[in-house]
DNA sequence: GGTTTTGAAATTTTT
DNA sequence: TTTCAAAACC
């Protein structure tokens, strides 16, 4: 990805291939006024970063205004990426000496959703005070709505509160009915129909009483903002150039969204790959890109870059086979010039314990020529495929940091602080007040409920708070909690005392009710360690939701920035990265395709995208891992079981002359060494598919 | 009313 | 392991 080097040179783009050149340059020009939207077919390491940031580059030095580009990206770290890179490149070209124009508008669907439904509250009646719930308040408050219908006493079980936010989530970011959501993706949960309309009914209205937003919401407020004519020519007119990176990861509405903004797609560019559509579970959907070129009056450029700068040739081959047997794709082989003598590496290991075993010694081995540890990486399906290796390396006292996963900010006393924070800025949200009021002994649910009724009557909620009279078992904290959200209410109050406040209130609280109360406490030193660096407590708040810090490590706190340590990351959030050297877990059928995504074709088919992902995240190394025999934990039905392992179904027998398999079956050895491992099969599987 | 205990059940990936 | 709901106990 880093092959451009951005550098200054007589022509701009010397370094650019043909095809990024014209993707640079495709209707910047003085037929600007005659050219419709760009889509670019992006493989994977053909340089994307480079040539969209090289895009932005060329369009500003072209005149454009870089407070009027808007560049929509997957995660925060693309975006910081993206600026950082579009600002060296136009550095270099104008030789400027001084700070590159920076881009404000630079950001995820959701943050940039989040900025201009703030502008535009008061004209679409929405409290300028909106707070946002992430996922776990989200679904807290779907637990409440749940509870208040009755459902919870249903005779045979009614979903659980995460998944009834997971079916809702759906059926709003596909913007299809509910019917054939349940029908397709949560078949056991069909017969609930009728009562999870009701139950959406109510956490709907929920929502508004208590000016608050969940994710969805962001992208669904704002589409249905650029509904109203007005205000979508308003918000078209805003922005010269709309920017998309990874569109096959984008869902209905985002792509209504921008239809809605840029009706004829004239100063739209779309740039992504269909062979690496990750996150249909998120309602994503290759159609987006696949039928974007017809979606316009003017039907848009296609520039495809299959040309890789990342891998070697044997590692691109095996990719490349193994994406060749998806049934439906933009058809599109990539290559290199980097050749190799060195194929990826198949390895059989007996089970999880030696998987871990076997890693961590290449890791190591690999360090000793050289090969740092931040340029390696293990990939993994699921976030808990880690767990054995995790032990292996603190064992051997190797540093990582992992990616996906718990947060932290799902600890409890993480939340707790935010909850305080969030409820003062927002008194009229429900679920922050019953989460805090009940921290104090004393308060339950009932005391709680009537405090946030009191509050939300009065028109004034801080007074209304104030002269709550608490049970008597509660009087003493009472008093305290009440001059803490008094002052925490307090408009002149200067960021980031209000943390400083919640946490002198909170430290009591948390002695009580943790035994290991010294180890959370760092967490919260590191709450307050950042907050400093936001300038307001409705942007800490805001940006804390939105783009949570996304890797545990396995010191405390963060390793230093200078110090080395191995990338541990899930496979969705390895997207758009690459190392010299990336082991892959368990590639195994249940683990790759996933157990619990064998249900149609199209969810197989993103399971192999994913494999896919994975093995093209790796420049020189590659090796996927098959542990013979491995343990499952906590699944439902039968509990913990081994479970014998096969291949991964992605890899089948006539693909495996393209790799090299391990270990190499010793000379005089027995021949049943596990080169070529007996077929097994997995039919306490093929029992539950049955039923499917 | 409020808190704690008990037993049963649970569907991966994330903005 | 975590979540949920109902029963037991203060």
């Amino acid at each position: 990805m880093s092959h451009v080097p951005d550098t200054p040179a007589h022509d701009p783009w010397a370094d650019l291939n043909p095809r990024q050149r014209e993707a640079v340059e495709y209707g910047t020009g003085a037929d600007a006024e005659r050219c419709g939207p760009l889509l670019v077919i992006a493989g994977a390491g053909s340089g994307k970063t480079s040539t969209l940031a090289h895009r932005v580059a060329n369009l500003v030095l072209k005149g454009a205004d870089p407070h009027r580009i808007l560049l929509l990206t997957f995660s925060r770290r693309a975006a910081i990426e993206m600026e950082r890179r579009a600002g060296r490149v136009m550095q270099a070209v104008l030789g400027l000496g001084g700070q590159p124009p920076s881009l404000p508008w630079a950001g995820t669907f959701h943050a940039i959703g989040a900025r201009l439904l703030r502008d535009y509250a008061t004209r679409i009646g929405l409290s300028e005070a909106f707070t946002i719930h992430d996922r776990g308040d989200a679904e807290d408050l779907m637990g409440f709505a749940r509870h208040e219908l009755g459902f919870s006493g249903t005779k045979s079980r009614f979903p659980l509160k995460g998944t009834c936010l997971a079916i809702y989530s759906r059926a709003v970011n596909s913007q299809a009915p509910l019917h054939g959501v349940l029908a397709r993706h949560f078949p056991w949960c069909a017969q609930w129909e009728e009562q999870l309309k009701t139950l959406f009914g109510s956490y709907v209205q929920a929502k508004q009483d208590q000016h608050v937003l969940d994710y969805d919401d962001l992208l669904l407020y704002w589409a249905e903002m650029t509904r109203e004519p007005a205000i979508a020519a308003e918000l078209g007119a805003t922005f010269d150039h709309v920017l998309v990176d990874e569109y096959q990861d984008t869902n209905r509405l985002q792509a209504q969204i921008l239809l809605a903004m840029k009706p004829d797609g004239r100063g739209l560019t779309v740039v992504g790959d269909d062979a690496q559509s990750i996150y249909s579970f998120r309602a994503a959907t290759v159609r987006n890109i696949l039928d974007f070129p017809s979606q316009f009056s003017r039907p848009a450029h296609v520039v495809t870059l299959d040309r890789n700068y990342r891998s070697t040739q044997p590692i691109l081959d095996a990719s490349n086979a193994v994406i060749a047997e998806a049934p439906e794709r933009h058809a599109k082989q990539l290559w290199t010039d980097r050749a190799s003598a060195q194929r990826p590496q198949l390895v059989y290991v007996s089970d999880e314990p030696g998987q871990a075993r076997w890693v961590a010694d290449q890791i190591l081995a690999r360090r000793e020529t050289g090969v740092r540890l931040m340029s390696q990486a293990v990939l993994f399906r699921s976030a808990s495929h880690s767990a054995g290796l995790e032990l292996e390396l603190t064992r051997r006292n190797i540093p990582f940091v992992k990616f996906g996963g718990l947060k932290f900010l799902e600890a409890a006393h993480v939340k707790d602080v935010l909850a305080l924070l969030r409820w003062a800025a927002n008194p009229l949200g429900r679920l922050s007040g019953f989460r805090v009021a009940q921290l104090m002994p004393g308060i339950g649910p009932a005391n709680a409920a009537r405090l946030l009724d009191a509050m939300a009557e009065s028109g004034q909620a801080v007074q209304a708070l104030a002269g709550f009279s608490p049970p008597a078992a509660a009087a003493e904290d009472w008093k305290v909690f009440a001059d803490t959200f008094v002052a925490l209410s307090d408009p002149g109050l200067a960021w980031p005392a209000h943390l400083d406040l919640a946490l002198r209130w909170y430290g009591p609280h948390l002695q009580r009710l943790y035994d290991d109360a010294v180890v959370r406490q760092a967490d919260l030193d590191q709450l307050a360690r950042i907050a400093g660096t936001y300038g307001s407590r409705e942007q800490f708040l805001t940006e804390l939701t939105l783009d949570p810090p996304d890797a545990t490590s396995a010191q405390s706190g963060q390793p230093l920035l200078d110090e080395d340590y191995l990338i541990l990351s899930t496979i969705h959030s390895a997207k758009g990265q690459e190392w010299k050297a990336v082991y892959v877990l368990n590639v195994v059928d249940g683990c790759i395709p996933s157990d619990m995504s064998t249900g149609d074709a199209d969810e197989i088919e993103e399971e192999r995208r994913l494999l896919y992902v994975a093995m093209t995240r790796a420049k020189e190394d590659l090796q996927l891992v098959v542990p013979q025999r491995f343990y499952v934990h906590q699944q439902s039905g039968m509990g913990d079981r081994h479970v014998y392992g096969t291949r991964s179904r992605f890899i089948p027998e006539r693909m495996l002359p393209l790799f090299e398999i391990l270990p190499k079956a010793r000379q005089g050895a027995p021949a049943a060494a596990p080169a070529q491992p007996a077929v097994r099969v997995d039919i306490a599987s093929r029992m539950r598919n049955a039923w499917r």
